[in-house]
DNA sequence: CACTTGACTTATT
DNA sequence: TAATAAGCCAAGT
């Protein structure tokens, strides 16, 4: 208790994106928008790129807004996340994934308190 | 210690 | 409708 300082933002997003079921995609600014702040969205994205510390952070289910896989060139090959993605079910065409819409899981209705 | 970059999103022009 | 600006906050240089 002598930490009341919240640097659990970056936990608060490996816990929603494990939370992420499998088939469904998500972007950062739900998961920042559900954590307070929809403009952190890029906090989100620094928190993937942390997340290579946690073993299991499925960050191929998280895109941007539009459905694409930014972050697949951060991916150990630009393809891995395609290939992770359509590995579980999710059509991928162009580097954007297909019915996103449908996909889309969002934390604050699925999880909403 | 100050500046730049970055897995984004929304608003404005 | 498309392009540009601003906002957010942390880590790297």
């Amino acid at each position: 208790m002598e930490t009341p300082k919240n640097n659990d933002f970056f936990e608060q997003v490996y816990q929603v994106v494990h939370l992420i079921p499998k088939g469904r995609a998500t972007s950062y600014g739900a998961i920042a928008k559900y954590l307070g702040s929809a403009r952190s969205s890029r906090m989100v994205g620094w928190a993937m790129n942390t997340a290579h510390s946690r073993p299991e952070i499925p960050a191929h289910r998280v895109v941007n807004r539009n459905g694409m896989l930014t972050g697949k060139m951060h991916f150990g090959s630009p393809t891995r996340m395609q290939e992770l993605l359509e590995g579980e079910g999710i059509q991928v065409e162009n580097d954007q994934i297909i019915n996103f819409t449908e996909l889309f899981w969002n934390p604050q209705e699925e999880l909403k308190l």
